[in-house]
DNA sequence: ATTACATGAATGAATGACCATTCATGCTTT
DNA sequence: AAAGCATGAATGGTCATTCATTCATGTAAT
């Protein structure tokens, strides 16, 4: 009786790794081909040859073609996500806390050069009602950003005068759009900790000498019209 | 003899100004369309009817759908980077040429709002031929950034540990991310002014409150909720 | 001035290629 | 033997592109 039990419990968790391991082989050969033909032009048969299961395979685990997408994006993301919260609710420091976003962000994208081409991808595909999904998802991974730097400017040691909201998207921006480049291009390699030190240096004090000089820095904004 | 030479012109000049209106009525049908749908997502049925057009017009001026596209970035940004060149040769000072880049940047992006997403569109799109081509003329557009850092460390205004090859990427993305969202948003928009005093303050100065003290002052803080 | 003819721009219905999705069939596991 | 997973050829719908035809304008002839 026991025995049958482990039995059955046993074949459940292999038939459930076998799935997921059908599951996790379509992701990552989709996320491949994403990656290298865009989401349009990439076909359902090429996915399906590089995850070396047969074209109706894929509609056993995904409803359609978007569907594969929203998952890759949804997973990928998603262990990012997760994985960088993590590690911030540990540091109370938003210096250290930006560093950390920065290493992770890069560090994901390069152990899966594919993902970082497939966020730019979905990030940029406008459709309504995926849209709307994903801004929530996604706001949710910049949102982190402006948090760092609310609290900063809590603790007095990020200016007031910067918006966060602005902020935010300057810094995941200049972070998406260096990840972007890295993987594709044939130029000199950046090493992760090069790239983390550029960033921060960037936007933690500028890239002039002598900042007090600009006579344009402006510290209170007028309201808008 | 003169007055037929005259009007033999004068009718030539007045088919190219019909002609041209029809290219560029597809133009801006096409960066209108490609903006709200997406490239592979626009048909042409639907460029044809925004330009009250026919259908098989198109094809009088573009080869294919994807010259259109092609024609569209390569006109418009084209108009940017010339734009954008002018002025910064009549400035000498490596700040207001920053200055000078990032509110043309946005004024063009105000200005046609379509735009900014068809860039990005275009910009994310692989497709081998058409991304060489398109990294040449868009490196041209970046490559303005680097060389007024350049500029700017010779002067000594700017840091010489900056490296100009990241500094740009991060400059530009954070810029092409604020557009991004900018123009799609339902949030508070930002007028060119302040974002671009945003920019600057936060490239040039970052957005400590004490610069110089990273990363030997660290700040303990409560953790956060 | 009027009519006839020529040109080529514009049209949009028809074509055909492409590919996501389905499903009848075979195969494996229990 | 039953259940259900996997297969990949067949289906059907969607456009990009084409091209026979129309239409407008300009030119020549009477």
């Amino acid at each position: 009786m026991l025995f049958h039990s482990f039995i059955y419990l046993l074949s459940i968790v292999l038939f459930w790794m076998k799935a997921e391991n059908k599951h996790s082989k379509i992701i990552s050969a989709a996320t491949k081909v994403f990656a290298k033909k865009g989401f349009f032009t990439a076909r359902i048969s090429d996915i399906a040859k590089e995850a070396k299961v047969a074209d109706g395979t894929i509609y056993l685990y995904f409803n359609n073609k978007y569907d594969i997408l929203l998952s890759v994006f949804e997973e990928e993301v998603g262990k990012i996500v997760e994985n960088t919260e993590n590690l911030l609710i540990a540091e109370a420091d938003p210096h250290k806390q930006l560093e950390i976003f920065v290493t992770q962000h890069l560090m994901a994208m390069k152990k899966n050069r594919h993902l970082a081409e497939v966020i730019q991808i979905e990030l940029r595909q406008t459709h309504k009602v995926i849209k709307e999904y994903r801004d929530n998802k996604f706001s949710k991974y910049t949102g982190i950003i402006a948090e760092i730097i609310k609290n900063g400017q809590l603790a007095g040691i990020f200016r007031l005068d910067i918006k966060p909201d602005l902020a935010k998207r300057a810094f995941f921006g200049a972070l998406d759009e260096i990840s972007r480049v890295w993987n594709s291009s044939l130029e000199t390699n950046y090493s992760v900790e090069e790239i983390t030190a550029q960033m921060l240096s960037i936007f933690l004090t500028g890239i002039q000498t002598t900042p007090s000089t600009f006579p344009e820095q402006v510290f209170f904004l007028p309201s808008q019209p």
